[in-house]
DNA sequence: CAGTGGTCTAGACCACTGG
DNA sequence: CAGTGGTCTAGACCACTGC
């Protein structure tokens, strides 16, 4: 059933025909179809041919572009959807996933009230403390992947659950994919600032990694957060990714765990 | 194409064909037959007919059993290997996942060196420091969903790596499914503690969910860390599952984070 | 009612393991 | 070499959404 190479039908502009495999070199290191499929569908995720919130074309759509069978399609599909890259809605299509929606929110906040549902509390209040432009130290570059003194933009800000200070967070970002951001535009954006991420510089987050350990308050953080200085915290440390394992973020936060903790899950 | 409600071949006992539908009332509650599938499979498991490490049927066997197609088996196991509870080999078969192996311990201790790889400090040493029988107060009655009162036992025991203790953990325990576990028994099992629960047991602990707090040593955890008191540590409350989300465990760990962190993938 | 994703089947063939 | 899981296809039909 190998794709006839005929005249590829289809508008893409990068396979006529997937390349099936590479055979030739000693381990050809074998790789399925639909593995095949889903980094190309990666790869237009990436380019932004469709952008997060929209669909993606349909199976069937698909299926004829690349020239393959709807199932190796859907098996691709689904795999993604498994990274949480895509959601698909029956009846209405498969969709670039987002950090507009609710529940993408919870899956990066891990921080919940000890009474009531993760959501109870209303959306935080989110003040920016401070905002500059300046060179990355040694360890700041090491996570960013960036060279010792290249410009990155630092914040500060403060997060309030029911008027009560609850998390300080120090922000790190590659100057040149954010060019433009601003004090300004952070402050007066009321949303997840992963959304703005997205609609503002087409950054999408994907993934990210946290250490975790337990510090004292100290060096200005008992102010802002209204606690006795000493007062045990949780010291979160995370880099975030985008598609291609490229992190594009570090933050170290504070949080208070006297009416809030830290909630995961193992499996 | 629906199963044709002739003499069961097969040897199974809870069924000679899968239901297919409960039509009749209001709702009915579609579930489609790989989920049908799942459960039976699922109720194999905990009814021990296949132990953790062993292989269960093969595809082919399972869709003469029940009377579908292979795919639709296929569907069902791949669910259940996406959620951890039974682990496929190509060329081999499909195994009843166990805490024996090395990959899954990790997946159940956050807890990494600052240093190095995951697993690069080898075996933790663990000592029991005690052991008894006891009668389970409100708090724990209602993590472990039993009533005040009920018998339970409790332990508490010491991690060190590389000589350095760096976990204290206190345990809770249903005393009915563990009738017959002491201090000795404890004491004497080198080897990671929901491995012995199998083994000895027959509880296989499928998913736990873990609250962390940060607090200041004190009542003793600061000696038993070899910390100064008010010292800040990682508080780890976490309530492990078996098969049907029924708790059997309750674990309250403190962590040294000095020296090593708790590591965390947001997805 | 057309279009989407979701389920189920049947069959062919491939990759891997072990005896 | 037989047996296992893994891939791929083709086609039928179902459930859900929106126009």
């Amino acid at each position: 059933m190998a794709a006839s190479p005929s005249t590829p039908t289809t508008l893409s502009p990068q396979t006529a025909a997937v390349p099936v495999q590479a055979e030739g070199s000693g381990a050809p290191a074998f790789s399925p179809l639909y593995q095949q499929i889903k980094s190309l569908i990666l790869q237009s995720l990436q380019a932004g041919e469709w952008k997060p919130g929209e669909t993606i074309p349909s199976e069937i759509e698909l299926a004829a572009r690349f020239r393959v069978s709807q199932g190796t399609v859907r098996k691709a599909i689904d795999e993604m959807a498994a990274d949480n890259l895509v959601v698909r809605r029956q009846g209405r299509g498969t969709f670039v996933a987002t950090h507009a929606e609710q529940q993408v929110q919870f899956r990066f906040l891990k921080l919940v009230p000890d009474l009531g549902e993760p959501g109870s509390e209303g959306p935080a209040q989110r003040d920016v403390i401070d905002c500059r432009r300046m060179r990355a130290s040694a360890d700041v570059a090491r996570a960013l992947a960036l060279r010792s003194g290249d410009a990155v933009l630092q914040a500060r800000r403060v997060l309030s659950y029911g008027g009560a200070p609850t998390i300080v967070e120090d922000i790190w970002l590659p100057a040149a994919p954010f060019k433009g951001l601003t004090a300004e535009r952070l402050a007066d954006y009321h949303g997840p600032m992963y959304e703005l991420f997205e609609t503002e510089f087409n950054v999408r987050m994907v993934r990210a990694d946290e250490k975790i350990r337990a510090v004292s308050a100290a060096g200005g953080l008992e102010a802002l957060l209204n606690v006795a200085a000493g007062t045990p915290l949780l010291s979160v440390e995370r880099i975030a990714y985008t598609y291609n394992d490229l992190p594009m973020e570090l933050r170290r936060g504070y949080y208070r765990t006297d009416t809030h903790h830290y909630h995961n899950t193992l499996g």
